[in-house]
DNA sequence: CTCCGGTTTGACGCGGCGTCAAAGTCAAGC
DNA sequence: GCTTGACTTTGACGCCGCGTCAAACCGGAG
């Protein structure tokens, strides 16, 4: 019988991780001595100890550690657990890769521009919403942001509040084609029952905005004539953590540009549907 | 200005996580109304708020990243943070994988042996410890059993039980070999004076068990003529996980044999110092 | 009997929030 | 104006696996 201090110097573990696993009743000692309170181990004990410690090395939790440990449990689910307890792993394991992909580009970003990048790429799900937009081609920008600013003019003026979500471009053609498929409108909050129409007589359909589990976002501040850069450090990202476009982009204005004559900044979030590269 | 669920459905983050990283500084409102505690965010903190994602992202302590925020802070120092991060993200890479290795060595040896196999091998540093032994070389088994039997009984009679460790026999020979060449002796807890001999004359010299920082243990009970089960399971450990042997194994002795008549069962730790495999 | 070094229980701390709970606020509808 | 119901506030506890005190008690040697 070896009391707690020589146990654990034994064992190599500390006396605080007896006391512990005793009292969540993981590992309790062979003997207590009920008038001091003292623990006692024995040899064979150790034995239960190295399994435990074992199965922690593993990654398990102490409470799967005290599952497996039990003797009603059979061979298939001690098999379960651990194949679960794979799967985990290797999925953390490529989550840790990425994790230093990530870490590796934003170094070589430093190297490269003497400082830390200017845009941050963050990536979230984004859930399906109702829109209420216009889709059609545009010659150029110009004549899209003509539209963009009466759409914000007439739906501020058109829409309840209330109903009113944030004011959404989707980009549904490349940047490089010389016409612009875009769809404008806003989200809605709930849903509504008035027409709304542009001044030439087109009148905004409702359709849905569909979820999006990898929405690489980004947000941007500044001129329209500036933007081009941060698509860019989109790009650069994608490149750098193997990621690809995987569907159409979206401009989410935060601030409602054109809303007063002094002000040229918009602020909006750049969102883009990503996938794993191949 | 955004309330703070206006800005986190904007954010797709928790109110919660807001409010925390106020309170510890890492971004607080544009402004708090005095009268009511009412947070109010403005578009621009979106920015700030996706470059603290960002970087928590890429596994930095929030610490960290107020840290990196500092506009105190030199481009340096944010290479120098994120260089230590890289490392200690390889470091743990390898960790990962090799946690990765160990769950499915399980996994196959419970495919092997339709349980959960019996000896578990825990992996821990050992300090180096005085060692009072006598080496030499023993034809066999039965010579060397003789031997530490006897010195089991002259160490219980002759050394002052305080000074007495656990009895341990070194193998310096490997178990292919006809002659054993074998340490056989006992650690000082503390340093004592006396000589101690075994009836043939030879006398004990102390020595020093070396430390060892990554020793493969495991923990044996049973008859003599079990051991080589246990000798194989450490086998099996480090072949399934890339381990190599790099140096004299030790025996040591938990519960002393020999010391009632009807005690068949020793309790006993084998320990290797290992190596990562080439 | 006195030491000194064990040992006991108990509490707090860590990191990064999630998850109530109780109390106060806002805007819309009447 | 008043009532709702949705929102917001602060505060507290919980998680996981112990490390790290602190105060009180115990064991064996001299």
């Amino acid at each position: 019988m070896f009391r707690i201090g020589e146990f654990s110097r034994i064992a190599r573990v500390s006396g605080r991780l007896l006391r512990y696993y005793d009292s969540i009743g993981l590992l309790s000692p062979q003997r207590v001595d009920p008038a001091t309170g003292y623990r006692y181990y024995t040899a064979d004990q150790l034995g239960r100890l190295n399994r435990v410690l074992a199965l922690k090395e593993l990654g398990l939790t102490l409470d799967q550690v005290a599952r497996l440990l039990e003797e009603t449990i059979s061979v298939e689910e001690i098999r379960g657990m651990l194949t679960l307890r794979k799967a985990e792993l290797e999925r953390s394991l490529g989550e840790q890769a990425a994790r230093l992909r990530h870490v590796e580009s934003r170094l070589q970003q430093i190297d490269e521009q003497g400082r830390l990048a200017d845009y941050d790429v963050v990536l979230k799900p984004v859930a399906a919403q109702s829109f209420l937009a216009l889709r059609r081609t545009f010659a150029g920008m110009d004549e899209a942001v003509a539209t963009l600013r009466e759409l914000a003019r007439e739906t501020a003026r058109q829409v309840p509040i209330d109903a009113r979500g944030a004011l959404v471009v989707v980009a549904h053609s490349d940047f490089e084609d010389e016409q612009l498929d875009l769809e404008i409108g806003f989200v809605l909050a709930r849903s509504i029952n008035r027409r709304i129409a542009t001044t030439d007589g087109r009148a905004l359909a409702i359709g849905e905005l569909p979820a999006v589990d990898r929405m690489a976002t980004l947000v941007r501040r500044g001129p329209d004539y500036q933007s081009h850069l941060a698509f860019g450090a989109l790009g650069l990202w994608m490149d750098a953590n193997d990621y690809a476009i995987a569907g159409p982009g979206r401009e989410v204005f935060l601030e409602l540009p054109f809303q007063r004559p002094d002000q040229h900044d918009t602020v909006m979030e750049i969102q883009f549907p990503v996938a794993r590269a191949a």
